[in-house]
DNA sequence: AAATAAGTTATCATAAAAGATAACTTTGTT
DNA sequence: AACAAAGTTATCTTTTATGATAACTTATTT
């Protein structure tokens, strides 16, 4: 049954690709900064259990804070605790749209 | 009782006051980004009861949503939506914190 | 390849934000 | 001064994020 475990695996990996570019597409601006984080975190080479204890909650949330995937749009505070936990500052900043050309 | 009411009125301007200096202290980088947003909708000549119009809810929500003192923190996709419904994209930053010189 | 660590996912409980309505205050206009 | 428009505040309801626990998958290490 090699044939179908690999085929499985497949379709797994092929559906997450799709909804994660689903998740790129439509969420850009979250997505970006989800991205950040993650990179902040393992440049310092902490792990989600590491940030969960930094930020007194469980890992199993900092992978759902983390997760590009999951709709939910966290709250402002949850973003900044964990960029201080890091040593960062968040700063929100507003451009212009670009008159969407046809 | 004209005394009473000019000091009620300094009173509760003088408390007032001292709230919005804690939390401009405490949570400056919320306070600016509200800031902003205010400037943003105030650009385009827009009434906070417009505001609630484009966005489908109710001025009174607005003005919490504006207001600085709130000590609420707004989620990602209500920033996102409210800059949206102006014309602006919404970047969130990171940058590395200047470590406290004592 | 077993064991351990890291990360994910699901579910439930709790806290907090957002929606609605209404009464109020401040600002602006005539 | 009277009126209207803009903004605020309080309260309640509904929705959603967050916390916690546990079972699971994927990656690392020995």
């Amino acid at each position: 049954m090699t044939d179908q475990t690999t085929f499985k695996d497949f379709k797994k990996k092929a559906l997450k690709k799709t909804d994660v570019k689903a998740a790129y597409d439509e969420l850009a601006p979250a997505y970006a900064m989800k991205r950040k984080m993650i990179a902040m975190r393992k440049a310092k080479g902490l792990t989600q259990t590491d940030m969960a204890i930094l930020l007194g909650t469980k890992k199993s949330n900092i992978s759902r804070l983390e997760s590009v995937i999951s709709g939910a749009s966290p709250r402002l505070a949850t973003v900044e605790s964990y960029a201080q936990a890091l040593g960062f500052r968040m700063k929100i900043e507003f451009e212009a749209e670009r008159p969407k050309d046809k």
